[in-house]
DNA sequence: CTGAAAGCGCTTACAG
DNA sequence: CTGAAAGCGCTTACAG
């Protein structure tokens, strides 16, 4: 009566060739320490047998888990989010939960979208970078999973938050720089939230500090090699030429080096150059650039931690996790 | 009696509210021209009102789609699929396509367990970038879905191939390379088979044309902007100096030409570097680089169209498609 | 154009 | 340690 000829075998069909309920196979393949010996035996064999592969759909209907976490980010190519999103799947590839990943551009709408989309999945975590308008927060609200903000530390987070103080990252960089001996800084904004908080942190500390106006430069977010052309060319127009470029990516500081070089200025010398992330590249380029570190891997391992403790029924004990910062020095500037 | 206090919102709630049956409301969800108007407003009202949220999990159970489709690529930091990737979730997010991501890695293991995976969330597709073992072949044997090799022109794809012919670009990039002029390439080679096989056009055609013999250098893969320091020091303790480095990638020529640059090296008139991939710096580099442009976002389309047309019930008509390739000569070679 | 009802393939109290 | 059975929330022939 059982042909399992053309369709996928089920839950049934193991059962029933290991002559036990769907039950006892359903419990060896989530707890198999709850299922006799034997009896496990017979299951496995049964599973060889049939080449059956378990049909999570039905598993998360039935369980209301999904064993899947949504990952947003803005777009591929702002690698900064690389490392965080490479530990993230690593990880939880392997405790077997799915990466749904969703891209959400710049656009609110987007965003909102991929929400919907991971709620409709009824995902377990949503993990976001990106920045949170009130529609947004309207559909967090009614979210029943975790939604863990990453690269970001709100004054309320909706939830959790994960990351650092982009506004203090601004200040200590001010600091470094003026210690350094800069006194004509030109920084170069991505026109995103977090760039403009570092920038804005730096202006104020600049200025805390006694140090004069400062030119700013802006292109669009995410920071990329690319734009240093045109922002090396608008440099070199100014009245008064700066003594360092405060970059919003390592990239983005790369691409000036590169340009700065092909017009013969001597870096750090002549024109000193500051990026930010920790890029590969930034350790390899010549000169080395320096840069402030981000722990992205940590980032995604603190927001794992938190997704395993809320699934296990577990109280989230704070709302926010400071991962902070590393300022390295190298060459650069 | 339909208390929807702290719980999701059902169909039944909204069927409820609109004084119409499951049936009608899931109808008015997937296609809602076959419901009156006059009842299709008033769905769309106890949707609003109850903040409902379809559960795609059941959806897929019911339907026996999941509207979900794989993708699986080794690396994050492999920036070669950039394009091919943030089109595919583009385009599928807006067609209502949830893309689940897999990191392979480089060991067959793990890209067998992501298929699993993928298999067990019952995907309507998989595209991939991972070679195939004879394992995962088994695998993809008993996938119901369609499966997408891309980046690869395989003799026997399992079903479909979207690619280009990796022997091809060795092959071409060997004759622009001798029509230029160079005699004495460096070829520095990524340890994977696609980078292998390029290498192996260029070394055949490179033999074919009367040039001497080859030197090759190897390298992890992907071919990054970090390999170059060493790959430029070994070169450098060679015998005879090479005239140009055949790169694995845009980033490692970029690498390249840096260290060059560094050694006091004019490039290209001392030395040259060829690229592969067509990465956004390519063109921004100062030498802009010389490269193999790949047409990623047309992968992306092509695979996509054929899950479309796989998902209509349409056969496909070929097993694979070849994008093609089209080199690009810049300012580095 | 709409409804009643079966079914998708699991999980999980509840009993024993 | 195991089984019978209800239920998760949808979709979709089948009728009308």
């Amino acid at each position: 009566m059982n042909e399992i000829a053309n369709r996928n075998p089920t839950l049934d069909d193991v059962a029933a060739l290991a002559s036990v309920s769907t039950a006892t196979v359903s419990r060896y393949l989530n707890n198999p320490k709850v299922v006799a010996s034997a009896t496990g035996e017979r299951i496995r064999e049964a599973i060889a047998q049939t080449g059956y592969i378990p049909n999570l759909l039905a598993g998360g209907l039935a369980s209301q888990k999904s064993k899947m976490v949504a990952v947003l980010i803005p777009h591929l190519t702002d690698s900064i989010f690389n490392d965080t999103i490479q530990t993230m799947a690593e990880e939880l590839a392997s405790a077997g939960t799915t990466v749904m990943m969703g891209l959400t551009g710049v656009t609110q709408e987007q965003t909102d979208q991929l929400i919907l989309a991971a709620m409709g999945r009824r995902v377990d975590a949503i993990i976001s970078t990106a920045p949170m308008g009130p529609q947004t927060r309207d559909l967090i609200e009614r979210f029943p999973g975790l939604f863990i903000q990453i690269w970001e530390l709100p004054e309320d987070p909706p939830q959790l938050a994960v990351g650092f103080s982009h506004r203090d990252v601004g200040r200590d960089v001010a600091r470094f720089l003026q210690s350094r001996g800069y006194r004509r800084p030109l920084v170069v904004t991505a026109d995103g939230l977090r760039a403009r908080m570092r920038s804005e942190g730096f202006l104020e500390e600049w200025q805390a500090l006694g140090g004069g106006n400062v030119p700013e430069l802006w292109v669009e977010v995410p920071s990329r090699f690319g734009h240093a052309r045109r922002i090396f060319a608008e440099m070199r127009r100014m009245a008064e030429l700066p003594d360092v470029v405060v970059c919003g990516s390592d990239h983005l500081a790369q691409g000036v080096i590169v340009e700065a070089q092909a017009a013969g200025l001597r870096v750090p010398d002549q024109l000193a150059v500051m990026g930010f992330g920790n890029a590969q590249i930034a350790g390899d380029m010549r000169p080395t650039i320096t840069t402030v570190d981000i722990d992205g891997a940590r980032i995604a391992r603190e927001a794992i931690a938190a997704i395993r403790q809320h699934s296990a029924g577990g109280k989230l004990l704070v709302n926010k996790v400071d991962v902070g910062f590393r300022l390295i020095a190298r060459e650069s500037a």
